[in-house]
Formats: C-alpha cells, sequence, structure tokens
DNA sequence: ATTGTCCCCTGCCCGC
DNA sequence: TGCGGGCAGGGGACAA
C-alpha cells in the first residue's frame, strides 16, 4: 500500500478515533507480522491511554501515557481499521485487534504480513527509523539539502526518490507521480540533474504529495483509511498504472518500465 | 560503503 | 473452471 499520503491519511484517522482511549483488550492472532512481536507486547499495551499520534516515513508511532510507543507499519498490504465495537466475525486476516475500554476497537488486517507492529522505549533510536531521510514536509526539506544528495549518489532518480535513507516516505507510485509532474526521465542519473530540474522535482514533490492527502490517499486494491472508506486520488494519477494511454500534456502513449524490480511509468516525451 | 538479487506472503488477474 | 505464472503502495538480508 502506502506510502507517506496513506499513512499520514490512517494516522489522521486514527487520531481522530482513538486519541484519549484507554486500551482494555489486545489479542494477538498469530505470534508476529513480518517480525514477531516483542515480548510483553499484550502486557505493555493493556492499561494504556492513547496520547499522541505522529508519522514518519511511513511509519506510524503512537505514544502512551507511560511514554511507550507503539510502532507500526502497513507494508504492502496492511489496514488499520476502527470500529465503534467489534465486529461479529473477524478477517482471517486480522492479526492484532485492540480493544478500548468504551468498546471501540482497532483492528490490523495484513494479508502479506510485509506489515510492523512494535513497542519502542521513548527516545530509543530503533534500526527501522535510524536511517530515514528527510520529511518531504519538514523544513529541511529544500535544495540546499537536497542537491548535494543528487550530486552524490550514482543512482537513477527513480532509485533515488524509492531509497528512504534520501528522502523518506515517497513509493512506487508517488515517486512516477513527481518525476512526471517535474519532467525528469525516470533513468537519469541523480548527478546529472541540473538545479532547477531538481528544484521543480522537490517542488512536484510536495504537491503530489499534498493532493493525495487532501484525497485520503489512493486506493488501488487493499488500501482503506480507518474508517474502511477507500481514497480516491488514483484517479488524479497522470502516469502510474497508464500505460499505453495518453500522455495528458502531449497525448503521446504513456510507457512502462521496470527499474529495480518495481515498475515505473512516465512520458518519454515530456520527462527528458 | 554501496548496489543488485532474492526473499518474505497472499491474492488476483491473465492466458492456456 | 482449473492451474501456473506474473505482478502488486515495502523493505530487510545477504552477496559481491
Amino acid at each position: 500500500m502506502p506510502e507517506l499520503p496513506e499513512v499520514e491519511t490512517v494516522k489522521r484517522g486514527l487520531e481522530t478515533a482513538l486519541k484519549g482511549k484507554v486500551i482494555k483488550h489486545v489479542t494477538l492472532k498469530r505470534a508476529g507480522l513480518r517480525f514477531p512481536f516483542p515480548l510483553f507486547f499484550v502486557e505493555n499495551l493493556e492499561g494504556r491511554t492513547l496520547k499522541t499520534f505522529a508519522r514518519r516515513a511511513k511509519y506510524i508511532l503512537i505514544t502512551f501515557d507511560n511514554d511507550k510507543i507503539l510502532l507500526i507499519h502497513l507494508g504492502m498490504s496492511g489496514k488499520l481499521l476502527v470500529h465503534a465495537k467489534m465486529p461479529e466475525i473477524l478477517d482471517k486476516h486480522d492479526h492484532v485487534i485492540i480493544e478500548c475500554t468504551d468498546a471501540m476497537v482497532a483492528i490490523f488486517n495484513d494479508a502479506r504480513r510485509f506489515g510492523v507492529m512494535t513497542l519502542l522505549e521513548k527516545d530509543e533510536i530503533h534500526p527501522l527509523l535510524a536511517n530515514l531521510g528527510i520529511e518531504p514536509f519538514s523544513d529541511a526539506f529544500t535544495l540546499k539539502n537536497i542537491y548535494p544528495l543528487l550530486q552524490k549518489a550514482k543512482v537513477s532518480i527513480k532509485q533515488f526518490l524509492m531509497n528512504q535513507k534520501y528522502i523518506s516516505g515517497i513509493g512506487n507510485i508517488y515517486a512516477s507521480e513527481a518525476l512526471f509532474l517535474s519532467g525528469i526521465d525516470p533513468k537519469k542519473e541523480t548527478n546529472t540533474i541540473p538545479r532547477p530540474k531538481a528544484e521543480a522535482l522537490l517542488k512536484a514533490i510536495r504537491q503530489v504529495l499534498e493532493a493525495a492527502i487532501k484525497s485520503g490517499g489512493s486506493t488501488l486494491r487493499d488500501y482503506v483509511r480507518s474508517s474502511g472508506d477507500v481514497g480516491y486520488f488514483q484517479h488524479s494519477f497522470t502516469v502510474y498504472g497508464r500505460e499505453n494511454q495518453s500522455c495528458i500534456k502531449c497525448t503521446s502513449p504513456i510507457r512502462k518500465m521496470t527499474q529495480q524490480g518495481r515498475s515505473t511509468f512516465f512520458c518519454p516525451i515530456c520527462q527528458k
């Protein structure tokens, strides 16, 4: 699923629904997701008040009244749905059930189990968070900071955008979209991108991510918001999933290629 | 220290 | 209809 806009949307939904609630009971339906759940995971969650909700890259961090932090990653197919009360029937991929004292229930569902749920201590630098790059909506997201990274990295710009250690939160969809918006060939080596193009790229990244958040993210198959509603930014895609359809700028056919095992969509005329 | 390949897992869609 | 292959919003673990 989920790139920055989807994770941000889920985070906001959880915050609205669960902030200040108290966890009454946690049920694990299996021993782990991508990693095993930590020791005493359930014991550490039960009785806690959910205080603050944050997002870093594609991770959601929920801090409790004892300062421990629940770290969540949705992987490819993870969903976190909030229900007013416990559903009658559970799905076979409902792995973690978090019941609050007011009967509200949050359920983590993840068919592919690439997701992560673990607990951090206050101020702990977890390995998963240790090497994350610049947040697209932070003050550090400037040409001054990012241009040197482009000059140093010896990879294609698509690969650069996908690598979370440079800029965090962009995945396969929004990488293609931002490169189209800024007119950059996804294969272009980062150190050959002129400053004005790099500047246009940064602007395009913020623009597309912001627009996607406003649309509640993009739903291709698995992704839903915590309310169960789908996102609708997929209707605004300019290139992603539009192979052989006509470019919105020049009408020539959009192409699809594979880079590092992932699909890239682009317009060979508009992106140089 | 980087960079490429493989792998984790399930579901869905396509072609035969 | 059934089955095999390929592909899917991610990213860690290796090998070179």
